[in-house]
DNA sequence: GACACATCGTGTACGGTAGACACATGCCGG
DNA sequence: CCGGCATGTGTCTACCGTACACGATGTGTC
């Protein structure tokens, strides 16, 4: 960027380090999702415009444009890196439940290593098939439960939505109290009018401090097990 | 609106309808919110920007700030103004269940005639008193319930979760299939690589097109009330 | 009744966003 | 050698939220 004298010398000594050293590799899809995905990473989806993007690679804003059609599109790429490949469900014994645990506890890591996730799989949009195997190893961990095909789907929504809910503070409704369980101040001002929140706060027990991850869970995975023993006893 | 000569005639004539009829009636929050809310209510709250609502009331949208600090509040007022007022549960009888039904079944009726609702309450913000009542209610129905404190909340932000999730389109995760439960045409093109989404779509009973509400509304309540059965026999 | 002042709406400006489009440059095949 | 095409640049438009100076207007006080 800057153009001043040392950079000439600097030139000359580069000369020696090899021959065709590109000063600036070519542009790609991939460098670009790159470079955005750590920008994501760092600071969030809303930090991610193609201006910041460009800055990063040094090249301008519109040069991004001759690789993705648009920044939703660029989203979608970065997004269908960064989910990954689903885990391998069919070798985990010991049937449906411990199959979603683990796929749950995967989907939950990935998601805690690229925050924004949550946020950019929100609303209606095209999605990339690894993306989709995500729910398709899910939906098949169900299989041959006795749910009907509906269930089985929205099971696995009810799951992947409690991931989302407990997940990212963007996508996430606002609690009454912060991360650490410290209620609202608000709240706890006014124990008249909140009599219910105040004596929850009070009585919190050693519960995790995990937004309610493993509560949510436990309770879905329940409601779903209870549903699969009422089908099997009808169907015996 | 228009400065032709129609006007100065109506003018005249309105003479006679009272005196002080106002051209523009002032500025005040409340109609700010009230055209806002219009708005978000028709095209979303992405379409709610300051420029639109001051058109909307006629005025420049600077004039606006003189009644709201930033947008955010503007956003802030209008959740707390469309929320309205929890519903009453303490006539509800048969204990903490149907209370839970009812709230959640008001919530998703208040939250479908604002289907930005969802929207503008995720995330980290400030949090109104009517918005907190709903959260306050739905704690107390689980008073009693042997449930502490922290699992109280965590219950009713699963509640409340899954009702964001199935309710708004645009902070619920993407579904494989479409709300008529037609299969995204990605999918169904590639029956090998997605084989339990195609047999899940091809098994489909008649279930209700609700985007899974109901399914996941009876599953929570089961695994609560599983966990509530746990406490009342631990106790006695 | 005049005048100062507070309130409220206006107009302009700034830095940010996504993206359209014309232009330059450099590489590669004929 | 040379023409064409791919790729990056520069400029422009239409938005977004919001800071700030200004003018009009209505109101309370002397």
């Amino acid at each position: 960027m800057t153009d001043d004298g040392t950079n000439s010398g600097e030139l000359l000594w580069d000369l020696d380090e090899g021959p065709a050293r590109k000063a600036r590799p070519t542009l790609t899809v991939d460098r670009i999702a790159k470079a955005a995905t750590t920008i994501a990473d760092a600071d969030g989806l809303t930090a991610v415009s193609m201006q910041n993007v460009a800055t990063k690679l040094d090249v301008t804003k519109m040069a991004l444009y001759r690789h993705v059609a648009s920044k939703a599109e660029l989203v979608a790429v970065m997004t269908e890196t960064a989910v990954g490949t689903p885990p391998n469900l069919k070798e985990i014994r010991g049937g449906w439940r411990p199959k979603l645990e683990l796929w749950a506890q995967e989907m939950r890591r990935t998601w805690q290593r690229h925050p924004w996730i949550p946020a950019a799989t929100a609303g209606s949009r095209v999605t990339g098939p690894r993306e989709i195997g995500w729910t398709e190893v899910a939906v098949g961990a169900l299989e041959g439960t006795g749910l009907d095909g509906a269930e089985r789907m929205d099971a696995v929504f009810l799951l992947s939505g409690h991931i989302r809910n407990t997940q990212s503070p963007t996508t996430a409704g606002t609690q009454p109290w912060s991360l650490d369980r410290t209620l609202n101040p608000m709240i706890s001002a006014r124990p008249e009018r909140f009599p219910s929140l105040v004596a929850a706060a009070a009585s919190v027990g050693n519960a995790p401090k995990d937004n309610g991850w493993e509560f949510g869970l436990i309770r879905i995975l329940d409601g779903i097990a209870k549903l699969i023993a009422t089908r099997r006893r009808t169907k015996a």
